[in-house]
DNA sequence: TAAATTCCTGACTGAAATGGTCAGGAATTA
DNA sequence: TAATTCCTGACCATTTCAGTCAGGAATTTA
């Protein structure tokens, strides 16, 4: 299992483009700027995410990158899956053949937590975030300091 | 937030002596031999666990560490926190002056995450494996197979 | 058609974390 | 005194993190 702020940039982009999906697609270069997060690392961690089936990219003037799925299907656990591997602690892989064909001391322990901690980040999916009021202050906020959007065509949306 | 095989080399060794508990202190070389931890690296984290007030270590013949507290007291979340720093998941540190002094857009997120991950994590005590049939099982083979606790004198316990 | 925009890919890099080695000292027991 | 075990600190190879750079492909707009 790993969870480090590799998976945090690439939730927190998720959740960027999530909260702008009305506006059309978002650039990488939007995101970088807004969330303070190098362009070309965004890049290496979008190639991940689009070929898990998680963003589209949109080409050319206008273009960025949309939510593939409805954000009520994507979920903290799928996104960090997508740029960090796995979320499995057991160093069998569920198998139970850790300690010479048998299941070591801690399979149990592992094998429980790697199950719960998936279940929970599983639950979570974009959407719980997107409807809050107290969020939606903060991105017209933010999106007026950035000058987000200003000069986009409305048929991009 | 870091969850690493750091962390959970630290949860395995003190699972190791919680199911030992009843024989008396647990050497680092046992653990290292039968967990495949290398010894000195089993110091190192020792050596965290130790000032972290989760184990104490008995010098000379006999020695080893046994847990300083009871087994039902020490949670995972206690010993990944002494090896891996912090299960915070926040840039702010919970403060909320991510952005320029106010919340970023995703604080609420990892905030939120941060909080129920934490409490998960706390809510696993060593105890809870310590008593079921089928790990005991396991104990008994495998101490067994490694030879242990096969010459010490019965005052150690 | 030309220019601008944006995704997309791959190679490369410095810094940090991981996981481990080695050497040696301190406390305790037999 | 000798053996055992904790304990400390320095050191090291490898991997991962996070970012840079260069350049190409698709698309839109002028």
């Amino acid at each position: 299992m790993r969870l480090s702020t590799k998976g945090r940039y690439a939730v927190t982009a998720m959740m960027d483009i999530a909260l702008h999906e009305k506006q059309g697609p978002v650039t990488l270069a939007d995101i970088s700027q807004c969330q303070g997060i190098s362009l070309s690392y965004l890049e290496q961690l979008f190639s991940k995410l689009r070929k898990q089936g998680l963003v589209e990219g949109v080409r050319g003037p206008g273009g960025g990158y949309r939510l593939a799925k409805s954000a009520s299907d994507i979920s903290v656990a799928d996104i960090i899956q997508s740029v960090d591997e796995k979320l499995d602690m057991t160093t069998c892989g569920g198998k139970g053949n850790c300690s010479k064909g048998e299941k070591c001391l801690t399979h149990h322990l592992w094998f429980g937590l790697s199950c719960k901690l998936y279940d929970f980040l599983s639950g979570i999916k974009l959407d719980q975030y997107v409807n809050r009021p107290e969020i939606n202050e903060l991105v017209k906020k933010q999106d007026a300091q950035y000058g987000r959007f200003l000069n986009r065509s409305p048929a991009a949306a």
